[in-house]
DNA sequence: ACAGGTGTAATCACTGCGGTTACTTATTAA
DNA sequence: TTAATAAGTAACCGCAGTGATTACACCTGT
């Protein structure tokens, strides 16, 4: 939902746009994109005005936003869940395998951030309007 | 959890471990780790047998398990959340931008999958061994 | 036969997240 | 100065996923 919202002020290509507009591109509430929006202005990727006749923007170029920067800033929770109960520390596994658990996921998730970062907000809207062209071509 | 799970049978080398025992180090449930156990049979990662004195085992070596094959294995969902309504077709932007997104969550999923298959289950132990031996020292 | 296991269903609680309504606050325009 | 517009925000609902728990049927080796 964060790519799509952003994908749509790339595309408005620095104009305001409001999160009535915003909801009705992802068709949901106004409200949860205004709760996104908050979190996207606190990752400094948007720039959100009150009042009459304002809305949101693009902080930067569509260009250097990439994907891993959206992911980071939306996500929270790591992608592999860990058991809220504590291991067993009398089981020779148990006491040890968190940390070296940890290690190992937090390689996997730097992994596919790497990849995301590999896609800018530029390329996404490019893709939006190749495939759009392509579908009214047909 | 799964991932315990399999390390605790790897640590066992081949004696058959019994849910509640897997439970014990896990701490949780018996239940929960034989609901675990059959989606570990389906992929025939474990081998699990009925009756008195039985249990589950490792169905290959540790060095031949990957962590990927786990994640695989337990992990039907997706990484990454797709809104259940479908965005507004009337617009260009949520027209198309499903299917882009789509096709770069996969690869950023693929990147993860193959950062985890360079952790075999034996890498696993080995380092827990380790581990615990560096603690013992201490 | 029986004791020790798994398989499995039913139910509960907790959590996260989207959805909705309603209200407050800020800004622009008339 | 007032009205209109739009974001900020709180409160609440519903749904889905998941771990936890209990209970019971079924299988199997001694």
């Amino acid at each position: 939902m964060a790519v799509h919202v952003l994908a749509v002020l790339a595309y408005k290509e620095g104009d305001r746009v409001t999160s009535a507009f915003l909801a009705g591109s992802v068709n949901t509430n106004p409200v949860i994109i205004r709760r996104l929006l908050l979190t996207l202005q606190r990752a400094k990727l948007v720039d959100t005005c009150k009042g009459a006749g304002s809305g949101s923007r693009l902080n930067r170029s569509p260009g250097r936003i990439n994907l891993a920067e959206i992911y980071r800033a939306v996500e929270e929770a790591e992608p592999f869940a860990t058991p809220a109960r504590k291991p067993n520390t009398a089981c020779p596994v148990g006491h040890c395998i968190r940390k070296e658990l940890d290690r190992i996921f937090e390689s996997a998730q730097k992994a596919m951030e790497r990849d995301l970062e590999k896609t800018s907000l530029a390329d996404v809207i490019n893709a939006v309007k190749a495939s759009c062209a392509a579908k009214q071509a047909v």
